[in-house]
DNA sequence: CGACTACTGCCATAATTTGGCAGTATAGGT
DNA sequence: ACCTATACTGCCAAATTATGGCAGTAGTCG
């Protein structure tokens, strides 16, 4: 059995058993050593495979593996169509693709009929001026703010004077033609915003931030208007 | 991209596309040589997969195959958050009701951590300058796109000029400020596009418009720039 | 504590994959 | 009838890569 072939195989497998199976049976099933088992394991999970591995237990293929079937509205999957559209005009191109796989995935899961509105949709986002750069970076900032990291970065304020500050970043704005980071800053002791067009370098640090990233939101909230960096 | 995880991304690419795809399309999206391709297209195969390959034409992958991975990535579902509120944010009322529930009908169905995200999604759009009104007659036009039916519409252009015509509606573009309804315009036997807050009365006729919605969006899409009304 | 199991790093070896080329077949357009 | 675009196959040398074994860590269960 190739190599190819056996990570499909795997999650079948997988599926057949309901109750933990350990990493040594499924070797054994597969044909394959333990030690390649678990990079296969790795392997699959890299692809968003939910699998549970616990030590003295086993391997289970966690529920909400496969999405059940769907049902919308045409105007809800017109709302779908429209968002993504947005998205995939005005986000950065990584989220560009995220966007176009979701639809394809819940294309996937759609009645038959259903799936054809999903192309017949004519619902079209207008040409936007073109959004200041910053691309690159974005992806990063935002695995920083999901895994609630600190970030440090050198950045230009808007009379181009450079800084260099560590901030625990907690949301991304999408404005017309900018894109903005919330964070907490280090250097000033409180709530900022950042152009990311102006960040001109950063590096995540392994760090978690010491607070919640939605308590961090819900007092921004409060807080208001914001001093720009 | 080693060659265990490209099957499951050639899967994801081909489902992202609904029509025909050359191979070497896929190829370049893969990163890969074309011979690989075609050997990768034969290991899916050979696993069941439902790939239609046609001399000339390209790949489609033949919709009922739920070949995993197929649950949403964190990107994925702040792909669609985002693209949620944004139509919640710019879209008419009604499209906005659409994406909130689009977006519940999703959470239903994902296991608990991802739902977390969902809630959690912290990229935030922008506040937009404020829509030219429209909002009431949004819904009726989609109807009348939806359906391929001719309206009546009273327009005012751009100078104040009072006209009444049937058009042909057959797609609807939201703007930053201002949405409009693409159409053919039988007055002036072209296609026009009418600004929704300029339009003062409509009614929608209970006649079906003689040509499809796709081929009228396909020929728009060729003649470039149209006059305004 | 001991048994069992998930997981990771390292490394030499072996296997597999890869890409290029040359050639065939089929569909669609002119 | 011809041309282009594409799907598809065989062959082969080169090299990427997967593999398995071993050693070690860490977590769960009893």
């Amino acid at each position: 059995m190739s190599h190819a072939g056996r990570l499909l195989d795997l999650i079948q497998v997988l599926r057949r058993h309901r109750h933990p199976v350990t990493g040594r049976a499924l070797a054994a099933e597969l044909g394959v050593s333990l030690r390649t088992l678990y990079r296969d394991i790795g392997a699959l999970q890299a692809h968003g495979a939910r699998i549970d591995g616990e030590p003295g237990i086993g391997y289970v293929l966690r529920p909400g593996f496969m999405l059940p079937p769907l049902m919308f509205s045409e105007e809800e999957i017109e709302a779908l169509v429209l968002g993504s559209r947005w998205v995939a005009d005005r986000g950065d191109s990584r989220l560009g693709v995220a966007a176009r796989n979701a639809l394809a995935k819940i294309a996937a899961v759609l009645p038959a009929d259903l799936r054809d509105d999903l192309d017949a949709s004519t619902l079209l986002v207008g040409p936007g001026q073109p959004i200041a750069a910053g691309d690159a970076e974005l992806p990063t900032i935002r695995q920083a703010i999901r895994t609630e990291r600190k970030l440090e970065i050198a950045y230009l304020d808007r009379y181009a004077v450079a800084t260099r500050r560590v901030i625990w970043p907690f949301a991304l704005a999408f404005f017309d033609r900018v894109r903005v980071v919330v964070a907490w800053c280090e250097l000033r002791q409180s709530f900022r915003h950042f152009r990311t067009d102006r960040v001109v370098a950063l590096a995540a640090l392994p760090v978690r931030y010491p607070r919640r990233r939605q308590a961090l939101a819900k007092e921004w909230r409060k807080v208001g208007d914001i001093p720009d960096p």
